[in-house]
DNA sequence: ACCTGAACACCGTTCAAGT
DNA sequence: ACCTGAACACCGTTCAAGT
Protein backbone atom coordinates (compact mmCIF):
# COMPACT_ATOMS: atom_id res chain seq x y z
CA UNK A 1 0.00 0.00 0.00
CA UNK A 2 2.58 2.19 0.85
CA UNK A 3 4.05 3.88 -2.70
CA UNK A 4 6.23 6.92 -2.54
CA UNK A 5 4.67 8.02 -5.95
CA UNK A 6 1.89 11.02 -5.96
CA UNK A 7 -1.75 9.58 -5.51
CA UNK A 8 -4.08 10.10 -7.70
CA UNK A 9 -8.16 9.53 -7.89
CA UNK A 10 -7.39 6.02 -9.31
CA UNK A 11 -5.54 5.11 -6.12
CA UNK A 12 -8.05 6.72 -3.66
CA UNK A 13 -10.89 4.81 -5.55
CA UNK A 14 -8.72 1.02 -5.42
CA UNK A 15 -8.15 1.97 -1.71
CA UNK A 16 -11.60 2.91 -0.67
CA UNK A 17 -13.16 -0.50 -2.21
CA UNK A 18 -10.36 -2.03 0.17
CA UNK A 19 -11.42 0.10 2.76
CA UNK A 20 -14.67 -0.37 2.08
CA UNK A 21 -14.51 -4.22 1.98
CA UNK A 22 -12.61 -4.52 5.42
CA UNK A 23 -14.68 -2.32 7.57
CA UNK A 24 -18.04 -1.99 5.98
CA UNK A 25 -20.01 1.42 4.93
CA UNK A 26 -20.66 2.32 8.23
CA UNK A 27 -17.05 2.58 9.28
CA UNK A 28 -15.91 3.84 5.79
CA UNK A 29 -14.29 7.37 7.35
CA UNK A 30 -11.80 9.58 5.37
CA UNK A 31 -9.55 9.56 8.22
CA UNK A 32 -9.21 5.25 7.49
CA UNK A 33 -8.68 6.09 3.88
CA UNK A 34 -6.04 8.45 4.11
CA UNK A 35 -4.43 6.13 6.58
CA UNK A 36 -4.38 3.38 3.99
CA UNK A 37 -3.09 5.47 1.60
CA UNK A 38 -0.20 7.22 3.64
CA UNK A 39 -1.33 10.22 3.70
CA UNK A 40 -3.47 12.57 5.96
CA UNK A 41 -7.25 13.14 5.59
CA UNK A 42 -7.24 16.82 4.37
CA UNK A 43 -4.99 15.58 1.64
CA UNK A 44 -8.05 14.18 0.42
CA UNK A 45 -10.11 16.93 -0.41
CA UNK A 46 -7.46 18.05 -3.41
CA UNK A 47 -8.53 14.96 -4.99
CA UNK A 48 -12.36 14.88 -4.13
CA UNK A 49 -14.51 17.62 -2.75
CA UNK A 50 -16.34 15.32 -0.36
CA UNK A 51 -16.81 11.63 0.79
CA UNK A 52 -20.25 11.95 -0.64
CA UNK A 53 -18.55 12.61 -4.07
CA UNK A 54 -16.09 9.43 -3.50
CA UNK A 55 -19.08 7.39 -3.23
CA UNK A 56 -20.89 8.54 -5.97
CA UNK A 57 -18.05 7.96 -8.09
CA UNK A 58 -18.11 4.35 -6.54
CA UNK A 59 -21.52 3.77 -7.50
CA UNK A 60 -20.93 5.07 -10.92
CA UNK A 61 -17.94 2.48 -11.31
CA UNK A 62 -20.41 -0.27 -10.01
CA UNK A 63 -22.92 0.57 -12.77
CA UNK A 64 -20.61 0.55 -15.66
CA UNK A 65 -19.69 -2.87 -14.59
CA UNK A 66 -22.61 -4.21 -14.83
CA UNK A 67 -23.10 -3.09 -18.02
CA UNK A 68 -20.26 -4.23 -19.25
CA UNK A 69 -20.87 -7.84 -18.18
CA UNK A 70 -23.82 -8.37 -20.31
CA UNK A 71 -24.38 -10.51 -23.02
CA UNK A 72 -27.27 -10.95 -24.44
CA UNK A 73 -29.02 -14.19 -25.26
CA UNK A 74 -32.41 -16.02 -25.44
CA UNK A 75 -35.54 -14.61 -25.14
CA UNK A 76 -36.55 -11.46 -23.19
CA UNK A 77 -37.21 -13.88 -19.92
CA UNK A 78 -33.68 -15.85 -20.36
CA UNK A 79 -32.63 -12.07 -21.00
CA UNK A 80 -33.55 -10.38 -18.25
CA UNK A 81 -32.63 -13.45 -15.59
CA UNK A 82 -29.61 -13.79 -17.01
CA UNK A 83 -29.01 -9.70 -16.50
CA UNK A 84 -30.56 -10.25 -12.74
CA UNK A 85 -27.75 -13.13 -12.05
CA UNK A 86 -25.14 -10.84 -13.70
CA UNK A 87 -26.17 -7.77 -11.68
CA UNK A 88 -26.11 -9.66 -8.54
CA UNK A 89 -23.12 -10.74 -9.15
CA UNK A 90 -21.26 -7.92 -9.97
CA UNK A 91 -22.79 -6.09 -6.41
CA UNK A 92 -21.41 -8.90 -4.66
CA UNK A 93 -17.94 -8.32 -6.62
CA UNK A 94 -17.88 -4.48 -5.38
CA UNK A 95 -18.44 -4.44 -1.27
CA UNK A 96 -21.39 -2.41 -0.27
CA UNK A 97 -22.43 -1.60 -3.92
CA UNK A 98 -25.84 -1.91 -3.09
CA UNK A 99 -25.92 0.68 -0.76
CA UNK A 100 -23.34 2.84 -3.10
CA UNK A 101 -26.27 2.52 -5.90
CA UNK A 102 -29.56 3.20 -3.84
CA UNK A 103 -27.58 6.55 -1.77
CA UNK A 104 -26.67 7.73 -5.48
CA UNK A 105 -28.51 6.46 -8.01
CA UNK A 106 -30.93 9.00 -9.72
CA UNK A 107 -27.84 11.52 -10.06
CA UNK A 108 -25.64 9.06 -11.93
CA UNK A 109 -25.49 8.58 -16.15
CA UNK A 110 -24.48 5.14 -15.51
CA UNK A 111 -27.71 4.10 -13.76
CA UNK A 112 -29.98 5.93 -16.21
CA UNK A 113 -28.32 3.53 -19.08
CA UNK A 114 -28.77 0.66 -16.60
CA UNK A 115 -32.52 1.63 -16.91
CA UNK A 116 -32.52 2.24 -20.85
CA UNK A 117 -30.40 -1.42 -21.40
CA UNK A 118 -33.34 -3.04 -19.47
CA UNK A 119 -36.47 -1.11 -20.84
CA UNK A 120 -35.15 -2.81 -24.58
CA UNK A 121 -35.04 -5.88 -23.26
CA UNK A 122 -38.69 -5.45 -22.21
CA UNK A 123 -40.04 -3.13 -25.20
CA UNK A 124 -41.34 -5.74 -27.14
CA UNK A 125 -43.31 -7.06 -24.97
CA UNK A 126 -47.51 -5.42 -25.70
CA UNK A 127 -47.38 -3.24 -22.54
CA UNK A 128 -47.85 0.01 -21.54
CA UNK A 129 -44.66 2.21 -21.08
CA UNK A 130 -45.97 2.76 -17.70
CA UNK A 131 -45.95 -0.56 -16.96
CA UNK A 132 -42.60 -1.18 -18.31
CA UNK A 133 -41.06 1.22 -16.30
CA UNK A 134 -43.09 0.01 -13.68
CA UNK A 135 -41.42 -3.60 -14.57
CA UNK A 136 -37.74 -2.61 -14.52
CA UNK A 137 -38.28 -0.52 -11.09
CA UNK A 138 -39.96 -3.67 -9.70
CA UNK A 139 -36.96 -5.98 -11.14
CA UNK A 140 -34.36 -2.99 -9.93
CA UNK A 141 -35.65 -2.76 -6.49
CA UNK A 142 -36.20 -6.02 -6.14
CA UNK A 143 -32.60 -7.26 -6.62
CA UNK A 144 -30.83 -3.78 -4.86
CA UNK A 145 -33.21 -4.73 -2.03
CA UNK A 146 -31.62 -8.60 -1.88
CA UNK A 147 -28.14 -7.99 -1.37
CA UNK A 148 -29.02 -4.78 0.90
CA UNK A 149 -30.74 -7.60 3.19
CA UNK A 150 -28.10 -9.73 2.65
CA UNK A 151 -25.31 -7.01 4.13
CA UNK A 152 -27.11 -6.37 7.21
CA UNK A 153 -28.13 -10.21 7.63
CA UNK A 154 -24.43 -10.70 7.62
CA UNK A 155 -23.47 -7.42 10.10
CA UNK A 156 -25.41 -9.32 13.06
CA UNK A 157 -24.21 -12.83 12.27
CA UNK A 158 -20.87 -11.09 12.46
CA UNK A 159 -21.62 -9.59 15.58
CA UNK A 160 -23.30 -12.50 17.31
CA UNK A 161 -20.16 -14.72 16.29
CA UNK A 162 -17.82 -11.72 17.96
CA UNK A 163 -20.06 -12.12 20.99
CA UNK A 164 -19.72 -15.88 21.07
CA UNK A 165 -16.12 -15.57 21.02
CA UNK A 166 -16.06 -12.84 23.82
CA UNK A 167 -18.12 -15.00 25.86
CA UNK A 168 -20.85 -12.50 25.93
CA UNK A 169 -23.58 -14.92 24.81
CA UNK A 170 -25.87 -11.71 23.89
CA UNK A 171 -27.71 -14.08 21.11
CA UNK A 172 -29.55 -11.48 19.33
CA UNK A 173 -31.40 -14.07 17.79
CA UNK A 174 -32.60 -16.27 20.13
CA UNK A 175 -34.42 -18.35 17.88
CA UNK A 176 -34.80 -21.16 20.07
CA UNK A 177 -37.86 -19.06 22.14
CA UNK A 178 -39.71 -18.82 18.20
CA UNK A 179 -38.91 -22.55 18.13
CA UNK A 180 -41.22 -23.18 20.94
CA UNK A 181 -43.24 -20.63 20.20
CA UNK A 182 -47.19 -22.51 18.53
CA UNK A 183 -48.09 -19.32 17.37
CA UNK A 184 -45.75 -19.55 14.60
CA UNK A 185 -47.07 -22.67 13.23
CA UNK A 186 -45.92 -22.19 10.03
CA UNK A 187 -42.77 -21.00 10.32
CA UNK A 188 -41.56 -24.04 12.66
CA UNK A 189 -43.66 -26.19 10.01
CA UNK A 190 -40.63 -24.94 7.61
CA UNK A 191 -37.77 -25.57 9.90
CA UNK A 192 -37.58 -22.08 11.27
CA UNK A 193 -34.31 -21.64 11.70
CA UNK A 194 -33.35 -23.67 8.61
CA UNK A 195 -35.26 -21.28 6.66
CA UNK A 196 -33.94 -18.03 8.04
CA UNK A 197 -30.50 -19.39 7.18
CA UNK A 198 -31.18 -20.38 3.83
CA UNK A 199 -32.23 -16.62 3.68
CA UNK A 200 -29.52 -14.53 0.62
CA UNK A 201 -29.32 -17.97 -1.09
CA UNK A 202 -28.28 -17.99 -4.31
CA UNK A 203 -31.90 -20.05 -4.79
CA UNK A 204 -33.71 -17.89 -3.10
CA UNK A 205 -32.43 -15.01 -4.93
CA UNK A 206 -33.14 -16.74 -8.18
CA UNK A 207 -37.04 -17.62 -7.26
CA UNK A 208 -37.65 -14.10 -6.41
CA UNK A 209 -36.38 -13.38 -10.14
CA UNK A 210 -38.40 -15.35 -11.57
CA UNK A 211 -41.03 -14.35 -9.54
CA UNK A 212 -40.94 -11.26 -11.19
CA UNK A 213 -40.36 -12.34 -14.28
CA UNK A 214 -43.35 -14.67 -14.12
CA UNK A 215 -45.33 -11.76 -13.17
CA UNK A 216 -44.30 -9.31 -15.74
CA UNK A 217 -45.03 -11.79 -18.37
CA UNK A 218 -48.71 -11.93 -16.90
CA UNK A 219 -49.11 -8.43 -16.94
CA UNK A 220 -49.32 -8.42 -20.49
CA UNK B 1 -42.39 19.96 24.38
CA UNK B 2 -40.92 21.38 27.97
CA UNK B 3 -42.56 19.03 30.45
CA UNK B 4 -41.37 18.88 34.12
CA UNK B 5 -42.43 15.15 34.27
CA UNK B 6 -39.88 12.70 34.28
CA UNK B 7 -38.81 11.35 30.97
CA UNK B 8 -39.87 7.89 30.33
CA UNK B 9 -39.13 5.56 27.88
CA UNK B 10 -42.50 6.58 25.69
CA UNK B 11 -41.43 10.07 25.74
CA UNK B 12 -38.45 9.59 24.14
CA UNK B 13 -39.66 6.80 21.42
CA UNK B 14 -42.52 9.88 20.76
CA UNK B 15 -39.38 12.73 20.20
CA UNK B 16 -37.37 9.87 18.26
CA UNK B 17 -40.34 10.00 15.88
CA UNK B 18 -40.41 13.53 15.84
CA UNK B 19 -37.04 14.15 14.96
CA UNK B 20 -36.69 11.12 12.45
CA UNK B 21 -39.74 13.13 10.77
CA UNK B 22 -38.05 16.33 10.65
CA UNK B 23 -34.55 15.82 10.27
CA UNK B 24 -34.02 12.16 8.73
CA UNK B 25 -32.18 9.21 10.11
CA UNK B 26 -29.20 10.83 9.05
CA UNK B 27 -29.00 13.72 11.01
CA UNK B 28 -30.44 12.11 14.22
CA UNK B 29 -27.94 12.07 16.73
CA UNK B 30 -28.36 11.47 20.50
CA UNK B 31 -27.64 15.17 21.19
CA UNK B 32 -30.49 16.46 19.18
CA UNK B 33 -33.03 13.93 20.38
CA UNK B 34 -32.07 15.20 24.12
CA UNK B 35 -32.64 18.63 23.22
CA UNK B 36 -35.81 17.85 22.32
CA UNK B 37 -36.79 16.21 25.61
CA UNK B 38 -35.13 19.31 27.55
CA UNK B 39 -32.39 17.26 28.88
CA UNK B 40 -28.41 16.33 28.20
CA UNK B 41 -27.76 13.85 25.82
CA UNK B 42 -25.75 11.16 28.50
CA UNK B 43 -29.64 11.08 30.07
CA UNK B 44 -30.54 9.15 27.51
CA UNK B 45 -28.21 6.54 28.23
CA UNK B 46 -30.04 5.62 31.78
CA UNK B 47 -33.38 4.95 29.77
CA UNK B 48 -31.89 3.18 26.62
CA UNK B 49 -28.43 1.44 26.31
CA UNK B 50 -27.64 2.62 22.91
CA UNK B 51 -28.79 4.78 19.94
CA UNK B 52 -28.75 1.26 18.53
CA UNK B 53 -31.55 -0.06 20.83
CA UNK B 54 -33.85 2.64 20.34
CA UNK B 55 -33.55 1.94 16.83
CA UNK B 56 -34.64 -1.21 17.55
CA UNK B 57 -37.79 -0.37 19.44
CA UNK B 58 -38.72 2.18 16.86
CA UNK B 59 -38.83 -0.56 14.11
CA UNK B 60 -40.66 -3.15 16.42
CA UNK B 61 -43.04 -0.53 16.53
CA UNK B 62 -43.60 0.22 13.11
CA UNK B 63 -43.98 -4.17 12.96
CA UNK B 64 -46.20 -4.14 15.57
CA UNK B 65 -48.37 -1.67 13.56
CA UNK B 66 -48.04 -2.97 10.27
CA UNK B 67 -49.68 -6.32 11.76
CA UNK B 68 -52.35 -4.43 13.64
CA UNK B 69 -53.51 -3.06 10.53
CA UNK B 70 -54.20 -6.32 9.27
CA UNK B 71 -57.82 -7.35 7.79
CA UNK B 72 -58.12 -10.66 5.49
CA UNK B 73 -60.68 -10.36 3.08
CA UNK B 74 -61.10 -12.27 0.13
CA UNK B 75 -59.01 -14.59 -1.72
CA UNK B 76 -54.94 -14.88 -1.38
CA UNK B 77 -54.55 -12.85 -4.37
CA UNK B 78 -56.50 -9.57 -2.92
CA UNK B 79 -54.95 -9.91 0.76
CA UNK B 80 -51.43 -10.22 -0.41
CA UNK B 81 -52.16 -6.82 -2.35
CA UNK B 82 -54.09 -5.40 0.63
CA UNK B 83 -51.10 -6.28 2.97
CA UNK B 84 -48.59 -5.06 0.68
CA UNK B 85 -50.49 -1.78 0.15
CA UNK B 86 -51.45 -1.21 4.30
CA UNK B 87 -47.10 -2.04 4.86
CA UNK B 88 -46.34 0.89 2.77
CA UNK B 89 -49.32 3.11 4.09
CA UNK B 90 -47.59 2.08 7.75
CA UNK B 91 -43.96 2.38 6.25
CA UNK B 92 -44.88 5.98 5.18
CA UNK B 93 -46.44 6.64 8.61
CA UNK B 94 -43.81 6.33 10.05
CA UNK B 95 -40.74 8.46 8.92
CA UNK B 96 -37.31 6.50 8.25
CA UNK B 97 -39.02 2.91 9.11
CA UNK B 98 -38.07 1.30 5.46
CA UNK B 99 -34.49 2.03 7.03
CA UNK B 100 -35.00 1.07 10.53
CA UNK B 101 -36.60 -2.08 9.76
CA UNK B 102 -33.57 -3.01 6.97
CA UNK B 103 -31.25 -2.55 9.52
CA UNK B 104 -32.82 -4.56 12.72
CA UNK B 105 -35.25 -6.55 11.20
CA UNK B 106 -34.13 -10.02 11.65
CA UNK B 107 -33.53 -9.66 15.33
CA UNK B 108 -36.98 -8.37 16.07
CA UNK B 109 -40.07 -10.89 17.02
CA UNK B 110 -42.38 -8.24 15.55
CA UNK B 111 -40.78 -8.90 12.51
CA UNK B 112 -41.00 -12.79 12.36
CA UNK B 113 -44.12 -12.26 13.25
CA UNK B 114 -45.08 -10.42 9.72
CA UNK B 115 -43.28 -13.27 8.34
CA UNK B 116 -45.50 -15.59 10.00
CA UNK B 117 -48.21 -13.65 8.67
CA UNK B 118 -47.86 -13.51 5.13
CA UNK B 119 -46.95 -17.07 4.86
CA UNK B 120 -50.20 -17.99 6.15
CA UNK B 121 -51.99 -16.10 3.31
CA UNK B 122 -49.71 -17.93 1.36
CA UNK B 123 -49.69 -21.63 2.43
CA UNK B 124 -52.75 -22.76 0.65
CA UNK B 125 -50.91 -22.97 -1.98
CA UNK B 126 -49.49 -25.89 -3.97
CA UNK B 127 -45.92 -24.53 -3.67
CA UNK B 128 -42.51 -25.97 -1.93
CA UNK B 129 -42.44 -24.48 1.26
CA UNK B 130 -38.91 -23.27 0.17
CA UNK B 131 -40.95 -21.66 -2.47
CA UNK B 132 -43.23 -19.85 -0.01
CA UNK B 133 -40.55 -18.60 2.16
CA UNK B 134 -38.66 -17.21 -1.34
CA UNK B 135 -42.33 -15.38 -1.99
CA UNK B 136 -42.73 -13.75 1.04
CA UNK B 137 -39.11 -12.82 1.09
CA UNK B 138 -39.42 -11.43 -2.40
CA UNK B 139 -42.65 -9.32 -1.62
CA UNK B 140 -41.05 -7.55 1.22
CA UNK B 141 -37.77 -6.70 -0.27
CA UNK B 142 -40.43 -5.23 -3.01
CA UNK B 143 -42.13 -3.37 -0.56
CA UNK B 144 -38.84 -2.00 1.69
CA UNK B 145 -37.36 -1.01 -1.35
CA UNK B 146 -39.37 0.66 -3.26
CA UNK B 147 -39.41 3.32 -0.14
CA UNK B 148 -35.76 2.96 0.26
CA UNK B 149 -35.67 4.42 -3.04
CA UNK B 150 -38.63 7.03 -2.37
CA UNK B 151 -36.69 8.29 0.26
CA UNK B 152 -33.43 9.00 -1.13
CA UNK B 153 -34.81 10.39 -4.07
CA UNK B 154 -36.90 12.72 -1.97
CA UNK B 155 -33.12 13.76 -0.29
CA UNK B 156 -32.03 14.79 -3.73
CA UNK B 157 -34.96 16.12 -4.46
CA UNK B 158 -34.64 18.61 -1.76
CA UNK B 159 -31.25 19.17 -2.33
CA UNK B 160 -31.81 20.45 -5.19
CA UNK B 161 -34.51 23.00 -4.57
CA UNK B 162 -32.47 23.98 -1.62
CA UNK B 163 -29.67 24.77 -4.43
CA UNK B 164 -31.70 26.38 -6.55
CA UNK B 165 -33.11 28.90 -3.82
CA UNK B 166 -29.19 29.33 -3.36
CA UNK B 167 -28.93 30.41 -6.60
CA UNK B 168 -26.44 27.82 -6.92
CA UNK B 169 -27.99 25.77 -9.52
CA UNK B 170 -25.78 22.68 -9.34
CA UNK B 171 -28.48 20.56 -11.23
CA UNK B 172 -27.76 17.14 -9.97
CA UNK B 173 -30.08 15.55 -12.10
CA UNK B 174 -29.63 17.23 -15.35
CA UNK B 175 -31.82 15.68 -16.97
CA UNK B 176 -31.58 17.92 -20.38
CA UNK B 177 -28.42 16.22 -21.09
CA UNK B 178 -30.14 12.80 -21.48
CA UNK B 179 -33.34 14.26 -23.04
CA UNK B 180 -31.27 15.33 -26.17
CA UNK B 181 -29.20 12.06 -25.93
CA UNK B 182 -30.57 9.76 -28.76
CA UNK B 183 -28.39 6.51 -26.65
CA UNK B 184 -31.62 6.53 -24.60
CA UNK B 185 -34.02 5.70 -27.55
CA UNK B 186 -36.49 4.40 -25.17
CA UNK B 187 -36.50 6.40 -22.26
CA UNK B 188 -36.85 9.20 -24.14
CA UNK B 189 -39.72 7.74 -26.11
CA UNK B 190 -41.14 7.33 -22.69
CA UNK B 191 -40.79 11.31 -21.99
CA UNK B 192 -37.33 10.97 -19.95
CA UNK B 193 -38.54 13.22 -17.02
CA UNK B 194 -42.30 12.25 -16.51
CA UNK B 195 -41.46 9.08 -16.26
CA UNK B 196 -38.92 9.48 -13.49
CA UNK B 197 -40.70 12.29 -12.06
CA UNK B 198 -43.42 9.30 -11.39
CA UNK B 199 -41.22 6.87 -10.01
CA UNK B 200 -42.27 6.04 -6.41
CA UNK B 201 -46.16 7.13 -7.21
CA UNK B 202 -49.06 5.06 -5.59
CA UNK B 203 -49.53 3.48 -9.20
CA UNK B 204 -45.99 2.30 -9.89
CA UNK B 205 -46.00 0.65 -6.52
CA UNK B 206 -49.35 -0.98 -6.75
CA UNK B 207 -48.25 -2.16 -10.43
CA UNK B 208 -44.98 -3.70 -8.92
CA UNK B 209 -47.27 -5.37 -6.42
CA UNK B 210 -49.48 -7.11 -8.62
CA UNK B 211 -46.57 -8.54 -11.06
CA UNK B 212 -45.04 -10.03 -8.01
CA UNK B 213 -48.80 -11.82 -6.98
CA UNK B 214 -48.85 -12.76 -10.88
CA UNK B 215 -45.70 -14.22 -10.72
CA UNK B 216 -46.57 -16.10 -7.05
CA UNK B 217 -49.54 -17.53 -9.01
CA UNK B 218 -47.34 -18.56 -12.33
CA UNK B 219 -44.84 -20.20 -9.83
CA UNK B 220 -47.62 -23.00 -8.56
C1' DA C 1 -34.00 6.61 40.69
C1' DC C 2 -32.79 9.92 37.55
C1' DC C 3 -29.86 13.54 35.67
C1' DT C 4 -25.44 16.18 34.54
C1' DG C 5 -20.54 17.96 33.45
C1' DA C 6 -16.71 16.69 31.74
C1' DA C 7 -14.18 13.89 29.28
C1' DC C 8 -12.66 10.32 25.56
C1' DA C 9 -12.00 8.91 21.14
C1' DC C 10 -13.75 9.77 17.29
C1' DC C 11 -16.09 12.25 12.82
C1' DG C 12 -16.16 15.51 7.94
C1' DT C 13 -14.39 19.57 6.31
C1' DT C 14 -11.67 24.02 5.80
C1' DC C 15 -7.77 26.72 5.20
C1' DA C 16 -3.52 29.06 5.83
C1' DA C 17 0.86 27.47 5.38
C1' DG C 18 4.35 24.63 3.57
C1' DT C 19 7.12 22.20 -0.56
C1' DA D 1 0.42 21.03 -8.11
C1' DC D 2 0.09 18.55 -4.11
C1' DC D 3 0.30 17.87 0.88
C1' DT D 4 -0.09 19.06 6.00
C1' DG D 5 -1.15 20.91 10.90
C1' DA D 6 -4.30 22.83 13.27
C1' DA D 7 -8.58 23.98 14.00
C1' DC D 8 -13.96 23.94 13.94
C1' DA D 9 -18.13 22.06 14.89
C1' DC D 10 -19.72 18.09 15.46
C1' DC D 11 -20.48 12.69 16.87
C1' DG D 12 -21.70 8.24 20.48
C1' DT D 13 -20.68 6.79 24.84
C1' DT D 14 -18.89 6.53 29.74
C1' DC D 15 -18.67 7.67 34.40
C1' DA D 16 -17.96 9.96 38.68
C1' DA D 17 -20.61 13.14 40.82
C1' DG D 18 -24.76 15.34 42.01
C1' DT D 19 -30.02 15.44 43.68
Amino acid sequence: MKQNMPITKEKIIAASWELLRGKGIENFTMRKLAEQLDIKAASLYWHFKSKQHIFQVLAEEVAKHILLAERDDGDWKEQLFQFGVNMRKQLQAYPCSAQLLMQTMPSAPEYVALFEHMLVVVDKLSLKDKDKFSSIACFMDYILAFELDAYERNKVRLEITQDIENKEQKSYLNLSIYKRDSSFKILHRMHFNGMFKNMGSDDMFETGLKIIILGIEQLT
